[in-house]
DNA sequence: CGCGACGTTGATTTGCCTCAACGATTGTGG
DNA sequence: CCACAATCGTTGAGGCAAATCAACGTCGCG
């Protein structure tokens, strides 16, 4: 069970034993089931979630009521809303399970305590961070630059395997697009060049 | 000279007297004259800067040529590419002083080694990303899911100074619209309501 | 079995871009 | 110190990518 996370998070810095055995004794498992939520809005996020099996999506909903999708996250991703997270504070996002999914949560006190005990993980923690900055810069470069048909093929490029797992319609909603659109985008595609 | 960033600092952690001192051991200024260049593309990033004084803006070259501003920075803020920085490779983008500038600068290696001997400023420069990243997620949400004339009231509000200092045709470049877009939304703007 | 979610397609609208021209301001070299 | 160039902001005309509104077939789930 604990097998997943102790390899992501050894990655780039040695862990001991002792060091997992208090890293376990810190996190909790977690089942939310399809459609089930993690997160809801106006809570305050008091965890960030590692994904051991399942599939999860973390939105808003706008003005219009409709839902924007901002992130997708399977197997070996972390999950959080991360400025609630870190500063306490209440979130304006929904975290909801489009299948059934098992994760592994460490809340703000624990994660505190785990990195007074084991400063190696705040490096960790630092540098995981670092990279998800530079993975959301990218992504918004990319949505102020690129068309629609340009982000959607970046988008299959990238995560071929969300493409599979995931309605259309809530693709769309991630690059920030109408499910129509969307459509018209791949029966072009599929004219253009048909299949690979 | 320090009393700044010292200040920047320890806003959430206690710092001791010695260990400010090898902080400023550390970093080292910088001026950069208006129109210089701290980065450019195809450098490694080297450096995480401080901003005593001054302006500055990050920006890449898209295809068409055009400049995509992606950060303004002024006094007390940081600005590198965290991207190139942290994982030593090539950066994409350019960093530019907008007006003379004054900076304090601490390289890659200087920042590990403060790290290991300071491990409380690796907290503080953890919540300073967290934090990062929690803003460039919200500007996110605004580019993908609001209107240029929202994104240009949310501009407005939230950095009134920055809206002072640079020119009209740079702030368009930020929002990701074209400068005579922005100026149209002003006058539309002008025409409702006329001032506040 | 029936209802709601999903995907597709068509007609129309719209927000923003592109290209172009022009006046005002700033900065610079002779 | 002036002249000229470059930068900046504005305005107009026309075009295009994507949104909106609407209708319809399919599928899977309760």
């Amino acid at each position: 069970m604990y097998s997943e996370i102790d390899k992501h998070l050894s990655r780039n810095t040695f862990i001991s034993e002792g060091e997992f055995e208090l890293l376990h004794s810190y996190i909790r498992k977690r089942i939310v089931r399809k459609r089930g939520f993690l997160l809801s809005q106006g809570e305050v996020c008091n965890f960030e979630a590692y994904i051991v099996k399942g599939c999860l999506k973390k939105y808003y909903i706008d003005d219009k009521g409709d839902e924007v999708i901002l992130q997708f996250a399977v197997e070996d991703w972390w999950i959080s809303d991360i400025g609630s997270f870190s500063e306490q504070k209440p979130s304006n996002l929904f975290i909801e399970a489009l299948e059934d999914s098992e994760l592994l949560v460490i809340d703000y006190a624990n994660k505190e305590k785990l990195f007074e005990e084991v400063p190696g993980l705040e490096r960790v923690f630092r540098m995981m961070i670092q990279k998800s900055y530079a993975v959301l810069e990218n992504r918004f470069y990319s949505s102020i630059a690129k068309s629609a048909e340009e982000r959607y093929l970046e988008f299959v490029k990238k995560y071929p395997a969300i493409v599979q797992r995931v309605p259309q319609t809530q693709i769309a909603s991630y690059l920030g697009i109408t499910p129509e659109s969307l459509s018209r985008i791949k029966s072009k595609m599929f004219k253009k060049k048909p299949a690979a």
